[in-house]
DNA sequence: ATGATTTGACCCTG
DNA sequence: CAGGGTCAAATCAT
């Protein structure tokens, strides 16, 4: 196991070498996808131990499939490798959480040169501070133990269903300071050409219910929810307001969950269960980063890289990683981008899956995960789908 | 007509 | 009572 867990660590290695190498790699797809097969061999290499492992000390071994390592049932013939799985699970999890992060950095520094230069912060556990600003960081010195220094807001508040703005009696219901809700802090920078007044677009799309001019803040602060909080329930809402001393960087406080499960256009799919994803998860996890740099409506990306948020969104867990669409969400100037939404477990499971090395970097990659999602359907231990 | 935004009022918490 | 979050009617945009 030991073996294995190295194997994967040089792949992560791999993968970040290949990060920080980027920029040089960008104009040259050969060696591009030739360093995507390195990593990719790698990460077979250990899944092929790993399976290796496994079947060695369970009957149950599915090989092929790395999602039956986390969703496996109980199985007291399986206790042991369950053990050692879990921690690796546990293990994987921080670092696939860790290479997502430094994906989304690798696009916010895109989104940097395009015009922007957004942070993210997340504080830790109920109220994280993924700080995503430094760029190629590490892993866990991104997250911050305390809230930012210069938070904008701050409140913990719960999100019921009731809550969710549909008003279920004539008292409005109220929530709750510090009562554990998850929230995510985000810096982004406002363009520094153009309007700066353009609030900050991500993935979804939102809907303005408010205004307020905050005590001791020169910027009103502004409030919307999931727009499609009605339909499917989304208590997902989020605060934009712009700094005192940085009127070009704005901070936007993300709450709650999104169940309506799809990013800007209206959901393809019927909605889901009320069900609380984050009851059955990670607390840790359950944490919604939506992350897209805004984009200037009148920039059109050059183009598109694998790394480009279009092409991956993310759940951590009971969390959702959502790599932002180039689709104005807020505005009216209304196109729209329909995001998919890949679990890290699924993801991981692509890359453990993903085939030979002739296979096109790591396009491969998500469609393999995509016959995998089919797959993992039969399981029916998948996402909410 | 429909949906989003604006904005003053309302309500709750500290 | 002040401040912050939300509501909802009016208004605006498509």
């Amino acid at each position: 196991m030991e073996e294995i867990v190295s194997l994967i660590l040089l792949g992560c290695k791999l993968a970040r070498e290949l990060e920080s190498n980027l920029p040089n790699l960008a104009d040259q797809p050969n060696l591009l996808s030739k360093s995507c097969d390195e990593v990719i061999k790698v990460f077979r290499t250990a899944k092929e131990r790993l399976y290796k492992t496994q079947g060695s000390t369970s009957t149950s071994a599915h090989p092929g499939h790395m999602m039956t390592l986390f969703h496996e049932p109980q199985d007291s013939l399986v206790q042991q490798p369950r053990i050692e799985f879990a921690s690796l699970q546990q293990w994987l999890r921080s670092s696939c959480t860790q290479a997502m992060d430094n994906i989304i950095q690798m696009q916010l520094l895109q989104a940097d040169h395009q015009r922007i230069s957004p942070s993210v912060d997340m504080q830790d556990s109920g109220s994280k501070v993924i700080n995503v600003a430094g760029l190629c960081t590490g892993g866990s010195d991104r997250v911050e133990g305390s809230a930012p220094s210069r938070s904008i807001g701050g409140e913990l508040h719960p999100l019921h269903a009731s809550e969710s703005g549909i008003a279920s009696s004539s008292q409005r219901q109220r929530r709750r300071k510090d009562d554990g809700e998850r929230r995510t802090v985000i810096k982004v920078a406002a363009p520094r050409v153009g309007n700066t007044e353009i609030p900050p677009e991500d993935d979804f799309t939102w809907r303005k219910y408010g205004q307020k001019e905050i005590l001791g803040s020169r910027f009103p602060r502004s409030y919307y929810r999931c727009t499609h909080q009605k339909l499917y329930q989304c208590p997902a809402k989020k605060q934009v307001q712009r700094f005192d001393d940085d009127p070009y960087t704005y901070e936007v406080i993300y709450r709650g969950d999104h169940t309506c499960h799809m990013s800007s256009t209206a959901p393809s799919l019927p909605p889901p269960p009320p069900v609380d994803i984050t009851d059955h998860n990670d607390h840790e996890m359950a944490q919604i980063i939506n992350i897209q740099p805004p984009q200037d409506s009148s920039s059109v990306p050059s183009s598109r890289s694998w790394l480009s948020t279009e092409y991956f969104s993310l759940r951590t867990g009971g969390g959702t990683i959502v790599g932002g669409g180039a689709g104005p969400s807020t505005t009216r100037s209304g196109k729209e981008l329909v995001a998919v939404e890949y679990p890290v477990t699924d993801l991981a499971d692509a890359m453990f899956n993903s085939g030979s090395s002739s296979s096109n970097s790591i396009d491969f990659l998500f469609h393999s995960n995509e016959l995998n999602r089919g797959q993992q359907g039969d399981n029916g231990n998948n996402t909410v789908d």
